[in-house]
DNA sequence: TCATTTTGATACCGATTGGTATCTTAAAAG
DNA sequence: CTTTTAAGATACCAATCGGTATCAAAATGA
């Protein structure tokens, strides 16, 4: 790795779990420069401006986000561990969190107004690979007579979601894990009764 | 109405949609004397400063949209129809908003962090109450027989707000009722088949 | 109607914002 | 080892931030 690669890895490290726990508008680059230990000259020698520093950062925590899911879905060789995969995804979120402040997809999702299209497609993107990969779940578990015919994955998927991000929300709202954990138990709950054969 | 009166609620009314829509701290004071037509002179005049002008508007809409879910859910005489009052509430969201810029709710439960805290403490309550006008609506349907008894009104309540708020956050994202409306089917229907009696 | 109080506009404050031009220094290429 | 290239520090910029002191005008109470 060279030297200026390790930079804009440490400036982006810095400035994801900024902006994750303060918010993108609301973290400056002095924020990042004090994070960092770096100048604004150095960072803007990596990025154009603080918009793509922003996407780039929300980008990379996505991407390795789903990497990570895609690793312990592939491990697990049923339909119910696999969906199990992204409940406890979520449940560790407050317990042991995979990225501090929350979850990106829904804090970027909150706060993106229509002054910031591009961040905003970035995690239409996000949401949108979100739902595939767990279609992509339900379709091969039906394949596998492991799932009714009749479940609607895209409805699946939608409630999961929704349900997830709702559930982190609360919990983080309220500094505690009950909310999280009584909403991944729900679902659980719901997947063997309603959704597996 | 005091002319002074009508200055402070203009301010809040103009406040609050700028808060909702761009965020707390995203919205500064030049942005709210543009859409009020006043100068600073004046809203300082009426609040000691931002962060008390953030705090009253947010109550504000929290109150007036549960005032409002109070009076329609009292409207109603059986347990289905006033826990549909809660899901019509969300539905609209998109449609036909009781405020642009989402749930007022879940915008300020993601945005505050650990600087915020006065303003997080009214998102919790406002939380609780949210919480417990759904707990009411369950153990009033227990005692005249229109709930089961195994049904645990925590965690009714605990889904339902996380379900709902979810499916708005992924509305908004996608500009479109889709997700909101599958999200609340899918909750009428759980409610239907696993709530009531 | 008149005196008093309150309200809101003006002009300002220091601090901070995102961003840039410049120059030294350090790393990479030969 | 030397030359070339690129990285990062410094110092600056105009614009905007939240906030305030002052004063004239308008609303209020007697």
């Amino acid at each position: 790795m060279r030297s200026s690669e390790i930079t804009k890895a440490k400036v982006l490290k810095e400035a994801t779990t900024l902006f994750n726990t303060k918010g993108y508008k609301s973290t400056s680059l002095s924020d990042i420069t004090d994070a960092t230990g770096l100048t604004k000259g150095a960072i803007y020698r990596h990025f154009e401006n603080k918009e793509t520093l922003e996407i780039e950062a929300f980008q990379k925590i996505m991407q390795s986000i789903f990497i990570e899911l895609s690793k312990k879905i592939s491990l697990e060789n049923n339909t119910r561990d696999k969906l199990f995969c992204v409940l406890n995804l979520f449940q560790s979120y407050i317990t042991d969190p995979f990225i501090v402040g929350g979850c990106p997809l829904l804090n970027v999702a909150v706060e993106v107004d229509d002054t910031n299209m591009e961040l905003k497609q970035k995690a239409q993107q996000a949401l949108a690979v979100f739902r595939h990969s767990i279609e992509k779940i339900i379709i091969n578990g039906k394949t596998h007579k492991q799932v009714r015919n009749l479940v609607n994955e895209k409805l699946v998927a939608t409630v999961l979601i929704s349900t997830l991000e709702g559930g982190i929300m609360m919990s983080k709202l309220q500094n505690s894990n009950a909310d999280i954990e009584i909403v991944v138990n729900h679902l659980k709950n719901w997947i063997v009764s309603d959704i597996l054969l």
